[in-house]
DNA sequence: CAAGCTATTGGCGATGTGCCAATAACGTGT
DNA sequence: ACACGTTATTGGCACATCGCCAATAGCTTG
């Protein structure tokens, strides 16, 4: 007659609900501040069951960063075909940073989980989600022969882009369109004219 | 006529003492994984001594990190007199890959530090040191106007530097030459094309 | 050598984490 | 309808860490 005293759900439906709210948290509030106390509370369970699912905090911690940055990669628009150099670098540069406006607290909360000190696995889900968008402008802006020299190059552009777009977003001290211009000229130069000579170097 | 159960140091000394133990530990381990616990028993103290002279773990951390990006503030160097954007440009760089090399684990700790989490006190610390940088590279550059914009436009570059700085140090995928390459001739290409270019936008 | 200053200890209380046996919700077979 | 088995969920134990503070004990000074 009573009402239970809870609701049972399936594996995954709970899984996922805790994800959610874990996602949220993490986001919102440093690794340290957020405790698994705190994320059961918001999904209306109890403590346990998060580590009956999630095992360590850490491992919590890790698949929302997984989610994240495989949120992020699949936002990696089309391939248009034949463009010249710079229309197809305009046009990645245009999706990069729509992607990164949609996203913004996502974005932000990715990037800003790379610094977590040393954590090795954590490096390498960053590191390859970074890969991906590079291969991704390997194949748009279909250079010969991509050498590991330009990915380094490329990977260093990454940086670049990731400061550029926190000036614009967070700081705003550039605007979109130079930000656009920023993004899309430094890309050119460095495909076109530095990364042959870093090749030599 | 025993000997003393504990050596009674000055305020300064103990305190120095303790945040040693604490810069190489926090260099070497994660936050979470680095307890204050075992800063004590390296510091051969009690663990209440720490909070003593640091009171919260976080603020003890805060003092590393100042600690860190102050100790790598003084190595600007001094600015020659009448050489050519080029080669003010190069001397930047030169200088800049060597305090990296010089003091690789210090300088990626610092940066690592970025991350940790949306802590307003930490990026706080860590973008006015980004800006000492930055206001430095005005200077040497003798850019004519030094407006906001190019400002952000050299934040951006800084974010370049540190990833082409990893893939040097760490990943190895750049060899010193050419990431001399790559930032000097970034930095030349950003100053006086692009910026004038976003400044426009 | 007594007295005072304070660096240092040692321990209490609260909170967080990892784990696991007991429990109860829900599907299934009869 | 009802017992049964599965397993999602609870609740609590054991331990570590953190922040704090009263008591203690080095060292210094007169």
């Amino acid at each position: 007659m009573a009402s239970p005293r809870y609701r049972r759900l399936g594996r995954d439906e709970r899984r996922e609900q805790i994800l959610a709210v874990a996602r949220r948290m993490f986001t919102e509030l440093p690794y340290t501040e957020v405790s698994t106390t705190a994320i059961a509370r918001e999904a209306g369970v109890q403590r346990g069951l998060v580590h009956y699912y999630f095992g360590a905090k850490r491992e919590l911690f890790l698949q929302v960063v997984r989610h994240l940055t495989a949120t992020l990669a699949t936002q990696l628009p089309p391939l248009p075909e034949g463009l010249l150099l710079e229309e197809m670098a305009d046009l990645c540069v245009a999706h990069f940073l729509d992607a990164a406006d949609a996203n913004a607290t996502t974005w932000f909360a990715a990037v800003d989980a790379e610094g977590f000190g040393q954590d090795p696995e954590l490096m390498r889900i960053v590191n390859r989600t970074r890969d991906l968008t590079v291969e991704h402008l390997l194949k748009a802006l279909r250079v010969p022969g991509p050498t590991d020299t330009l990915r380094a190059v490329l990977r260093a552009y990454s940086g670049l882009a990731e400061v550029a777009t926190r000036e614009w977003l967070q700081h705003k001290a550039l605007n979109r369109a130079q930000a656009h211009t920023l993004l899309a000229s430094s890309l050119l130069t460095l495909v076109r004219d530095i990364a042959p000579a870093v090749e030599r170097s």
